[in-house]
DNA sequence: CATGAATGAGGCTTCATTCAT
DNA sequence: AATGAATGAAGCCTCATTCAT
């Protein structure tokens, strides 16, 4: 790969964070290209050069954080472990993210929305796929004995919900830190497989 | 009360529930004055007549919403039973708006997105007294040692994010009836506070 | 038709006649809407009151325009005279509406650099409308002996081509009037069919 | 001239070949700068290392259609026939051009909307140089009797504008052949001037 | 010479809001 | 109480043009 073109692919990178920081701060539809373009320092055209139309940045985002997401959870499945201390380390991470990265995570809310149709199926399918990474860990948990659940999906769904809703009220400033709210939450969730 | 103030009460509720309709069906940002207005054959100016603006006619949309689900919800926590009945039956009410209000519900993601300052407030306050209700029953079942929960706040949280996620993916064609969802809510959610 | 209905249509010639004037002197794709919405001391987002988009008023622009001069040439059609004394009142018409109403007229050239496929069709079956009134007289003309031509849909291109290249040259100041103009063309025209 | 000029010039009748193409396909506006350098396999950019802008590029176009047109017209005028036969071979070559260069030829409609005062005169000067073959030759015509006119401005005007419009009609796949269409003009056009 | 990157002006369109009638 | 009409701000996007490297 030529300098040039690492240099476009890490601009493309800053862009897509520089949204994902605005859409944090202001929602998805509040976020324009302007915010997005002047949080670096940038003018509105200049992102034209490296995306499409605005649908297509936010595209990117989810695309960006889902990825490397399921990548992370991925490592834990693989580990050596019992599938309670998988579970445990995926809600920790999944946590991280839904802090991290709010808006962009997971909680773009009806997708359908947002997104036209060509670009909704692949973010369909990246959800699933990040999803099935927790529907795997239960599997193999209820195979092993160690859960006990009848419905894996809605358990999953259950979970998940219940994380998502964290970036509905958490503040940075607040009570708990995030240590304190990953070891909470998923000493609360995993009542729930057991 | 004179016959034209019930009568401009009536046009308002109805432009209300104009609203939640059109807001269901296409969000927040979606929905515009002429739509709300198309769907009770008005013209948008004549919204102005009821409210003050839109921001007004989604503050109201939460509030009518909101009052009553607190409403029901309050019937259970006076009825005598045991609080795990109380909370199955709190559990089956908020699903069933849930699915019912969508976007009204609670869902605004992030209200500071969307409401100014002076119309935050009040509308804080109703979602916490709404999640109190959730509270006293935990509170009371922790009492009465049905449950056994240390961080009720927390486990409150959990509760209302798990099922506030439903919908999102929740649809009216595909899979478990209402019924079933609720039954299979329910019986997850109470281990979390068992 | 209630009045405000009228007014509405009224509002909506002089639009479209605001546009024509636009397109004149500026080209199609020099008239922007702010040109169009000032030359009636509007703004801009006014005009969408009337129209879908600049594309709905340009298509509109043709259409009253080609059927007012279809509906003028087909009077001459029916007259009681004859063939050659129709066409030449057919060139003399062609010519006014040439040079009066330019652009709008039928020299947007080639239609489908301007218009979407749905309103392409209509343009083009306008056209064709057009054109057919001066194939009957043509074909009557052969059928009478008054005109001798072989091939009617070439003379009838040549006729109406080299009429609209009056727009191209014409300028109000220079030369002939417009009724000198009008004879000399006639003139020449009539010696292709005879 | 050295090599370097050498190739700058083929470069330089390269990016006008191109310009052709695309104004062909697209018309005038539709064409972008970018659409030329990339027919060429090129960058924007490098187009401004050989033209001023845009419109010099649009300018340069006609030059070049327009002088080797005249000079095939001119080879004509010299000939030793008929100026009947001289009129004709001059009809054939100009439809040759107005269907193979298309927008480029002489149907940039009012250059004055697209080209600026400065570049306007040269243009209309060159299309007046043009045009005055076609008047030679019709004058010639007078005075050796084959032809009779009174008006032979209006009618050589006569003749470009019928054939300019095939821009407006022709299409490769249908009907007739140019050969064909070429003999029918001509046969119906000196009709005009006998 | 050429490229990649950026700029900035300008265009189209949407929509909440206002207001005379 | 309601309507039709208009406003104006704001957003998205395109593209000719420039320029450092």
């Amino acid at each position: 790969m030529k300098l040039s073109e690492k240099k476009a692919l890490k601009k493309k990178e800053e862009i897509i964070l520089s949204a994902v920081k605005i859409m944090n701060r202001k929602g998805y539809h509040g976020a324009t290209m302007e915010d997005i373009a002047a949080e670096l320092l940038m003018t509105k055209g200049a992102l034209y050069y490296y995306f499409r139309n605005k649908e297509d940045i936010i595209f990117k985002c989810h695309e960006l954080v889902l990825t490397r997401a399921i990548e992370e959870l991925e490592t834990y499945l693989y580990e050596d472990s019992t599938n309670e201390e998988k579970l445990r380390k995926m809600i920790y991470t999944h946590i991280d993210y839904a802090i991290g990265e709010k808006e962009t995570f997971n909680m773009i809310s009806k997708p359908d929305h947002t997104f036209s149709k060509e670009q909704l199926k692949p973010i369909l399918s990246k959800r699933i796929a990040y999803a099935s990474v927790f529907d795997r860990v239960i599997q193999q948990g209820i195979e092993s004995k160690e859960f006990t659940v009848d419905e894996p999906k809605f358990v999953r769904m259950i979970l998940l919900g219940a994380m998502n809703w964290i970036q509905q009220w958490y503040n940075a400033e607040g009570g708990k830190s995030i240590e304190e709210l990953q070891k909470i939450y998923a000493d609360y969730l995993l009542k729930v497989v057991k």
